[in-house]
RNA sequence: GUGGAUGUAGCUCAGUUGGUUAGAGCAUCAGAUUGUGAUUCUGAGGGUCGCGGGUUCGAGUCCCGUCUUUCACCCCA
């Protein structure tokens, strides 16, 4: 037989893996709701109308289609079907898709339920998400993300607040060496506008992006044949060449963006954002106002965040920002501001595999294991076990007649720091031979004192 | 979606210009030790050399296709 292999670019997480997985996902559930935000979650899979056309041309092109149910060819367009282009033809033969983030079926949900909402509606959701990707370093076919979205209000609070939720979830994971990195698509559309290049802001800003990862030369590169003139390109870098704190980087621009109206709203709003953080006593030292910051999603109208990992070979282990108009993509009347980001959990996984930052302790095993050498024993081992569990210490017992070395064996591999072996002798005197592993230290001790030494380290 | 690399035991890898029966370490299992693991010693099991085709007297080795993993591009968490 045919051994069996996983679908490209997903994976199995085996007991140590998931330890520290959910000690990733605990940090950062603990992050949201103690501010504020409350639970949601939405079906893998939603209506194929509802993805599209929200993430641009690109995205649209990664979303995993689900083929309909039944004899699907049957009821195609048969005209469709004989161009044999499956573009054309997909929507015929699937209806439905897996969600490509969360972002937009919470802006679906949020329509649908628009009566029942509360607004200002804070959510977060974690659940994973699917793209048609083709795998490589810290990316994958199906990833986890952490989202938390505030929809209903315009408040740049929303915005400071997403940086404090940020620093606190690093600071819980042991995470120091990081850079939040924001931007406002007003100030790019400002950029657009003082270099002339406003019909064209899109390959604009695909290009900027990518300023720090190729280089000044390359961007140009990339511009020229998009129809950017040599003057239009001088300024943008020495628009996109500012330095200095991020106070001297908006004077700066605000020196340049006398023409443009949606520029200097896009400052307003980053100084507000700069000033609320002093009010809530918040250092500023990981964020970092980035002018060359895009973000691929097409749906942002404000704020942009992007969070890297410094030092680590990993892309952007977060990111968000501010849509207003998503809820009008669902037929909502009135808009709905929102503004929210994701923490993308396999990232940071990765991440803090390679800089050693998972706590020692993470995998989730038993206390103690109770060991036993006959059946009696192993029937008195029974109520020793009840006794630990009573006593919350999670505690089992090896459920078949072994050889003590292998019931030994087995506490060890699965790293339980303690052992209790009972024979004949400890049945009769109550009197059990509890053991430390690491140590190899072995004493005799009735029960209620081997809970003692447990529960106190 | 485009281009490059990769695949030999459960894991990490050797394997000569194509030549007999494909090896090692670790892991697994058993025993030395019928009540003591993580350190010792002895032994055992484990492979359609990713899959399919081709060249050849002969292929793990060369050629073609395909799949996997991986790197870069596009894009992104």
């Amino acid at each position: 037989m045919e051994k069996p292999t996983l679908p490209k670019g997903t994976r199995d997480f085996g007991p140590a893996v998931m330890a520290k997985r959910q000690f990733i996902f605990e940090t950062i559930r603990n992050v949201f709701q103690k501010f504020g935000f409350q639970p949601l979650e939405t079906p893998a899979m939603e209506n194929l109308s509802t993805l599209t056309g929200k993430y641009g041309e690109e995205g649209d092109q990664l979303l995993f289609k689900i083929l309909n149910s039944g004899d699907f060819l049957k009821d195609a367009d048969a005209e469709l079907l004989s161009t044999k282009s499956s573009k054309q033809i997909t929507s015929s033969i699937a209806e439905k898709g897996l969600r490509y983030d969360l972002t937009v079926p919470f802006a679906r949900f949020v329509v649908m339920n628009r009566n029942e909402i509360t607004f200002p509606f804070k959510r977060y959701q974690i659940q994973p998400v699917w793209r048609a990707d083709r795998p490589q370093k810290g990316r994958y076919r199906e990833f986890y993300q952490c989202d938390a979205d505030v929809v209903g209000t315009d408040s740049l609070l929303c915005e400071a607040e997403i940086i404090l939720m940020i620093t606190e979830a690093f600071k819980g994971l042991g995470i120091v060496d990081y850079t939040i990195k924001i931007n406002h698509r007003g100030i790019l559309s400002g950029i657009a506008e003082t270099i002339g290049a406003k019909q064209n802001e899109t390959s604009l800003f695909v290009a900027i992006d990518k300023l720090d990862k190729i280089g000044e030369e390359k961007v140009k590169e990339e511009l020229r044949p998009k129809g950017f003139s040599e003057e239009s390109l001088t300024t943008l870098f020495e628009i996109l060449h500012v330095k200095g704190s991020n106070t001297n980087k908006s004077a700066f621009l605000q020196s340049r963006f006398d023409a443009s109206e949606s520029g200097q709203k896009g400052l307003r709003d980053l100084q507000e954002v700069f000033n609320l953080l002093k009010n809530y006593n918040a250092s500023d030292n990981h964020v970092e106002f980035d002018v060359s910051l895009a973000r691929g999603l097409s749906y942002y109208t404000g704020c942009i965040f992007e969070v890297k990992i410094n030092n680590v070979a990993i892309g952007s282990v977060s990111g968000g920002g501010r849509y207003d108009n998503l809820t009008q993509a669902f037929g909502d009347k009135e808009n709905l501001s929102g503004v929210g980001f994701s923490f993308g959990v396999d990232r940071i996984y990765d991440a803090m595999e390679e800089l050693n930052l998972f706590p020692k302790g993470a995998t989730a095993t038993s206390k103690v294991l109770v060991c036993h050498l006959d059946d009696d024993s192993l029937y008195y081992g029974l109520g020793v076990l009840s006794a630990l569990r009573a006593e919350g210490i999670a505690s089992e017992i090896y459920p078949d007649n072994a050889k003590l070395k292998k019931q030994l064996d087995f506490a060890n591999k699965k790293a339980i720091p303690y052992t209790i072996v009972i024979g004949p002798d400890e049945a009769q005197s109550g009197l059990l031979a509890f053991k430390n592993m690491d140590r190899g230290e072995q004493e005799k001790l009735p029960i209620e004192r081997i809970i003692e030494k447990i529960k106190q380290p």
